[in-house]
DNA sequence: TTGAAAGCGATACCAC
DNA sequence: GTGGTATCGCTTTCAA
């Protein structure tokens, strides 16, 4: 592990440690106001480049407690599509503002974002995202707020009025989708649910937005995920006609098109499908699953935004909850609406 | 942020820094061989808590170059399903090892690449994943090799013979599916391409499996990857009787199931289909493809062992490459093997 | 244009 | 048990 400190690199060039550091440090950011000789520079860049010299980022962050332009994400779950997307368009608005980015993946586990979390705060970060966290135990929320590092939580539905969290406004994307539904178009109307953590209000919203635009709701036919042999033995049991199918998430929307097709229903002339996250956007698979998409460049754009703001001027109050709205897009699985 | 430092709670708890700092690396590692009277310990530990105190990770490893026992990866692209559950594997792994895990995406950019391996380079990491990248240009490998750090590069099929790099054995795998079909059940042998990077290879080596199996090879039929409408139009132009097809990843190998579906062909009787990846194990959908399962439990456990063998000792040169074997996974897309 | 020396936050060694 | 002090690698005054 030894490596080539600065000091040494100054003591093969025959330079103080002083002229070496200032000559690494014009190479990398141009500045103009300090002026040394060509001769010392170009040998310290060479006599730095032979020994392979690598400057040591905290050592040089200790002192006047400079920004090291990082941010840190913590993530719930690195394999969920849905937050893997996310996370590369903040990453994307991040460097836009010459912010890097280091992630920490917790998979699933609270325990585990704790620890990650807390090693963040023990760090140079300049500030923490939090990905798809709902810290239903408010100890961690509360060591967030003793400290000073800026933060901020995105997807997550806890709303605790001193902690900034961006999310998605599922509720209105619900009601737009109904909404935007031609009721001539069905005669009944079902929903296909999960278990999956942070998903399950979507039924609730799904049934007061029937029973607010007066359409009939039959819950006898809201199933819940299950094993593909399960599942289909449950579609057979619905009315599959002029059938409107809601679905939690896209990805159950794949599995219920998968297992409608194997039974030979058309989609979307005999059964429509709808499902939640615009995850299957692009053109890889053969069927185009229609889907309330999340706003992910939106929620990336204002989780940014309200952080870069809070690093700028750390006296600022964050607002405690920003709600952004999906969009509608009918895919392959509807008719037009 | 303006954090509070050790000498600010050594101050108000009116004890030396020395004591402070005893105090609190106690309550972390239970160290016994150090005796601190019980007041003193109360009075620092409840003013430590108080202020809001977080220890400057970086500080404390300054001197004695200690480990800081965080491993940095680096991957392609974090979108990819499978480098997802592969990180997470190996981040299994560097836990079990008690090492924290920080990840930089590069989002296919292999010039950001560079910049997160030297970025990772100028930290305190103790030692660098690579995940995914084939470096043509051997700039940043030569860089890497005259770094002192410790690395592996996974997945990437580079071989310089100085650069460790774990990887699966991709014909292999091909060599093995090929030889598991029972040579009655086909008539034709088709192929399904990609134009993604680092996958192309796949379909030399399907054709010098076939041909090393003595089976008709209609290249005629090998088509590349294309929109959905195109893909039905030309899958149509096959012989979909007794047909097996490879697909040279299992996204293909799953649109190409919902095209064949949607043309009413059967599989696996009429047509049998064969991924690669292993990427849908799991029940999330109606079909279970069948696939060349990349070993990503070895490829993780691989990989971590050798870079913390580097670690522990410096001293030691890594194996060049070490390749392992997939497996083969018949799914519902095969006939019985 | 260059260098000596102070200082950053924390730990380790050596006194007491 | 506790505290003083050197030290880590680097940047930043302040002199020269």
């Amino acid at each position: 592990m030894q490596r080539v400190t600065l000091t040494e690199v100054a003591k093969a060039a025959g330079v103080s440690v002083t002229t070496a550091s200032r000559v690494l440090n014009l190479k990398n950011e141009g500045n103009q106001s300090i002026k040394i000789g060509a001769a010392t520079q170009e040998k310290v860049q060479a006599v730095a480049q032979q020994l392979g010299y690598q400057q040591n980022l905290f050592a040089s962050l200790t002192k006047h407690d400079k920004a090291s332009q990082v941010i840190g994400i913590v993530i719930r779950d690195i394999n969920d599509p849905l937050l893997a997307k996310l996370i590369q368009q903040i990453q994307v608005q991040l460097r836009l503002a010459g912010y890097e980015t280091f992630i920490s993946n917790s998979n699933q586990d609270f325990d585990e974002a704790s620890q990650q979390i807390k090693f963040m705060l023990a760090n140079y970060f300049d500030g923490i995202i939090i990905v798809d966290y709902i810290p239903t135990n408010s100890h961690l929320l509360a060591f967030l707020q003793a400290q000073s590092k800026p933060y901020v939580i995105v997807t997550g539905s806890f709303g605790d009025p001193a902690t900034p969290v961006v999310r998605t406004d599922d509720a209105a994307g619900i009601d737009a989708m109904v909404q935007s539904l031609s009721p001539a178009n069905f005669k009944h109307f079902g929903y296909v649910g999960s278990d999956q953590i942070g998903v399950g209000h979507r039924e609730s919203m799904y049934k007061n937005a029937l029973g607010y635009a007066g359409l009939p709701v039959i819950s006898a036919n809201f199933i819940k995920d299950a094993p593909a042999k399960k599942l289909q033995h449950d579609l057979q049991g619905l009315p599959l006609d002029q059938l409107f199918l809601f679905c939690a998430t896209d990805r159950i929307a794949l599995k219920v098109y998968t297992c409608l097709i194997a039974l030979k229903i058309k989609v979307p002339t005999q059964v429509a499908l709808m499902g939640f996250d615009g995850l299957y956007d692009s053109d890889n698979l053969a069927v185009r699953i229609g889907s309330v998409a999340q706003p992910l460049t939106e929620l990336a754009q204002t989780s940014c935004q309200l952080l870069l703001a809070k690093i700028n001027n750390p006296a600022m109050t964050l607002p405690a909850i920003t709600a952004l709205k999906p969009t509608i897009s009918a895919g392959t699985t509807m008719p037009i609406i």
